[in-house]
DNA sequence: CCTACCGATCGGTAGG
DNA sequence: CCTACCGATCGGTAGG
């Protein structure tokens, strides 16, 4: 949708090409067209977007950091508004597969589940190549009304494992905060993660886990 | 300091200004150089910085909002970021004095003390005319190293007396989880707030307070 | 605080 | 995907 139906024929065959002086740098002799251009744009805007924020990041910026020149972006992306609503997407989607797996072979217990939940939030956000969702979190505001409608979906999707999981703790009595409101409390308290954690110093994923486990759902009996 | 040293004589005197045909809206007719207007600048900011985000607000969107033309906010902030962090820093020097206010004739118990200071923070993040810290904590991108230095000591400040109450409620052993990382954990609930909570509707302040002091610290025995 | 203005940068595009 | 380019906008300033 944001991709040409039809692209050009590759470069191959272009005399100019062959005789380049100095080309930028390239990884390989035959990396071009294969496809992952896309994603090396999506993937070096996502890391651009994070760290200065969409509107401190230029379309040039990005181009660079994938090694291409200014307008080359424009060709897999129709915009940039459109190249920071996919950073969302994907990442939203990567999150929704991930926890799906988590999950699969997750016992039955609640206190267990809700680890399970919180421990893989933790790895998305804060693991490697945890650039996405901390853009989808922190840069919202510049989104369309509609692609915020459309990201509300994935979001749907991504908490939903989570209410049984807090309906069945807050049954037995080991969360005594209206459920509604201890979901908004719980999201922030992990989301706010990615402004202060630093994967080279400070405590683990675990403890970190560990710590809100215990913040959430005590274990005062 | 990011005003000028001496400022030039009040226009009082000035033929001009008196025979001004159409002069852009003026609340009063003696408002001008009343020493508001510089305040005037800040609250737009605050507003539109917290809305928009600060390189999505132009300075001429501030000057429109604070009834000027594009080039008098420069008058009063030397520069864009000098006006963004001036919003930082009014934002905490605020919540500072108005935190110390909330504790005065708190008692002495930690979970009561827990429950004012969570009070209050909600307040200054979501009561009327909470942009200033929202500003602060969602932008800070976009200030210098200096500047984040001198943020971080006023955050100190405001943290100070959440400390031993958090040391408190370890001991007598209705925190559980770890005091530094709780600390972190619990801010983050309650400053993601920022980002969902709606005056309009849902709770209102003092029922989030219940919400997170069941949350954290339960209620166990 | 306004007027008039400047240099720089930016998103985006045509054509190959 | 590059080259060459455009129109718009932006932060900031001189001078009054």
């Amino acid at each position: 949708m944001e991709r040409p139906v039809a692209r050009s024929s590759p470069a191959a065959g272009d005399p100019a090409a062959e005789r380049r002086p100095r080309g930028r740098p390239r990884k390989t002799l035959h990396d071009r067209d294969d496809g992952n251009r896309r994603q090396e744009v999506l993937r070096a805007a996502a890391r651009l977007f994070r760290r200065k924020g969409f509107h401190a990041t230029s379309t040039r910026d990005i181009a660079a950091a994938a090694g291409m020149r200014s307008g080359s972006p424009f060709y897999h992306f129709k915009s940039k508004g459109a190249l920071l609503y996919a950073v969302m997407e994907e990442g939203m989607r990567s999150a929704i597969l991930r926890q799906q797996a988590a999950l699969a072979d997750a016992p039955a217990v609640p206190q267990e589940r809700l680890r399970l939940l919180v421990r893989n939030h933790f790895d998305i956000l804060l693991g490697p190549g945890s650039d996405f969702i901390p853009v989808m979190l922190y840069e919202s505001r510049s989104i369309t009304a509609r692609q915020r409608t459309l990201l509300a979906q994935l979001q749907g999707d991504y908490e939903a494992p989570w209410l049984p999981v807090l309906d069945g703790l807050h049954a037995a009595g080991r969360l005594r905060a209206d459920v509604k409101l201890a979901r908004l409390l719980i999201f922030g308290a992990l989301n706010w993660s990615a402004q202060w954690y630093d994967r080279r110093k400070g405590a683990s994923l675990d403890e970190l886990t560990g710590a809100a486990l215990q913040l959430f759902i005590g274990d005062c009996p």
